[in-house]
Parts: structure tokens; C-alpha cells; sequence
DNA sequence: ATGCATGAGGT
DNA sequence: CCTCATGCATA
């Protein structure tokens, strides 16, 4: 059957629990000591990201009816200020009685542009970009003043139909699979078309999945709040293998301090 | 809250 | 094929 996603295929197993740590089981967390100056000499063996990125969006909008940047605080907020208003936006949202999948649809209401439950959860977590922080955060912000301004307003809108594509079937990975899945990660972050295709022949997997697998896995080591523990097991495994402990690709902006920490601390 | 997936835009 | 923003479905 060369169909597409037809109905099968459910590699369905147990998923459970998020894979026990492959490495070791240090928990990282560090009293987040007052983020400032820790750009130790470290800092400059690591790419050290500066919080001066302003980009604009190639495109999007349509949230007002005008164009070209101008009021409003537009300054490209700093890793700290980001998380610092995630934090007080769920504690604001939540005391307002909100649910993150009503913030959703309000944005929708509010400016066209509406979210799902997933979007407001990630934002209020960091598990974003931090160029999708930084875009998402006006919204939210601008949502928030509503919110508490207009006591009781429930602007109910109808939410839009649903489409028609066909969804494939989610995969389920075992975790012994994912195991495995996550050791290849960690010597090659992107491996080569037919890397992945032995790899999923030797799990059993379709290609797809295994490709889209890594897709996914280098996305999560790019969010402001990534695997740590991954992230700095791959920078001392590279220090022992060619003797220089550089982080492969260019983490996030304040993953970096945490890294750095965690490495200092633990296995310097 | 998160795992796997889709699709648009880039190389 | 990749990256990125996003979300359905599910744990």
C-alpha cells in the first residue's frame, strides 16, 4: 500500500513518561543567580548571543489595518524581561479565570490572529524561539490590558471551521527507541538523508518519522528553555572527542548561561 | 503539558 | 531537505 496516511501504521506502544535521562541525572536548575554577570571567561568560549536582535517578521500582520513599526515599545526585550513577562502573564491570566485555550481564541477576536491551546502553553513556559517570544509577546501583552480593563465582557466570537487535510496517524515511539533516537542526536545533531534512512531501517521506523523526529529534536534544543542536560553533555562529550567543547549549534541567548553554569559546576 | 505532524518559505 | 511557527491529538 504506497498510499498516504490511510489508517494503519499506528506504531502504537507505550509513550508515556518522557525518556529517563540518558546521561546523567544531574537536575541542573540553578538558583538563577541575578542574571547579569556571568559572562565569565567562558562566555568567550561559547557564541555568546547579545539581546540586540531586531528583526522583522519577512511578513505577517494584518493586526490593525496599518503597517510600518512605529509606537509602542518596540524594543526587542532581553531573554530576562521575556521570562519575566511570561511568568506574570499566567499568574494575570490566571486570576482573571482565563485558560490558555481562551487567551487563544480572544487573540483571534482581538486581532485576527488566532491561537491554540498549545501556542499560550509554550509562551507561558518559554518553549519558544526567542524571536517567537519576542513576536508573540505585544499580543498577549495587549490582550492582558483588555482582559482587566473590561470587567466582564465575554466577547464571544464562533470559531472558524475546522479543515479538511486528513492528519496522519501520531506515531508512538518506544522509549527504548527514543533512546536510541536521542544517542544518535547527540553525535550528529543532522544527520544526512541516508543516515536517517539506515537509522530507520534498523528501528523499524518509516524515514519520515525519523527525519521529522530530528526535525523536531533540533527545534526543542532551539526554545529559550531547552534540554540543558542534553545541550551540555554534547559540549563536554566534544571537549573529550576533538578537545575544544564548543557547543555545536549556536544556542539560544540565556541557554547559554545556564549551560555554561552547569558545565562549570559540574564537571570542571 | 508535550509528542509527532503540517506547511510555508529558504537553500 | 532544512528551519520555523504552529497545532491536533494524546499522555
Amino acid at each position: 500500500m504506497g498510499t498516504r496516511w490511510g489508517h494503519h501504521w499506528v506504531t502504537s506502544l507505550s509513550d508515556g513518561a518522557p525518556w529517563p535521562a540518558a546521561l546523567a541525572g544531574g537536575p541542573l536548575e540553578q538558583p538563577d543567580v541575578n542574571a547579569g554577570r556571568e559572562d565569565l571567561q567562558l562566555g568567550a568560549i561559547i557564541h555568546h548571543r547579545s539581546p540586540h536582535v531586531s528583526h522583522h517578521s519577512p511578513h505577517h500582520g494584518e493586526l490593525g489595518g496599518h503597517h510600518c513599526q512605529d509606537h509602542s515599545d518596540e524594543e526587542t526585550p532581553t531573554s530576562d524581561e521575556l521570562e519575566q513577562f511570561a511568568k506574570q502573564f499566567k499568574q494575570r491570566r490566571i486570576k482573571l479565570g482565563f485558560t490558555q485555550a481562551d487567551v487563544g481564541l480572544a487573540l483571534g477576536t482581538l486581532y485576527g490572529n488566532v491561537f491554540s491551546q498549545t501556542t499560550i502553553c509554550r509562551f507561558e513556559a518559554l518553549q519558544l524561539s526567542f524571536k517567537n517570544m519576542c513576536k508573540l509577546k505585544p499580543l498577549l501583552n495587549k490582550w492582558l490590558e483588555e482582559a482587566d480593563s473590561s470587567t466582564g465582557s465575554p466577547t464571544s466570537i464562533d470559531k472558524i471551521a475546522a479543515q479538511g487535510r486528513k492528519r496522519k496517524k501520531r506515531t508512538s515511539i518506544e522509549v527504548s527507541v527514543k533512546g536510541v533516537l536521542e544517542t544518535h542526536f547527540l553525535k550528529c545533531p543532522k544527520p544526512a538523508a541516508q543516515e536517517i534512512s539506515s537509522l530507520a531501517d534498523s528501528l523499524q521506523l518509516e524515514k519520515e518519522v525519523v527525519r521529522v523526529w530530528f526535525c523536531n529534536r533540533r527545534q526543542k534544543e532551539k526554545r529559550m528553555t531547552p534540554p540543558g542536560e542534553a545541550a551540555a553533555a554534547r559540549c563536554v562529550l566534544s571537549r573529550r572527542e576533538n578537545g575544544h567543547g564548543l557547543l555545536t549549534p549556536p544556542s539560544s541567548p540565556k541557554e547559554n548561561k545556564k549551560i555554561i553554569i552547569y558545565i562549570y559546576n559540574n564537571y570542571f
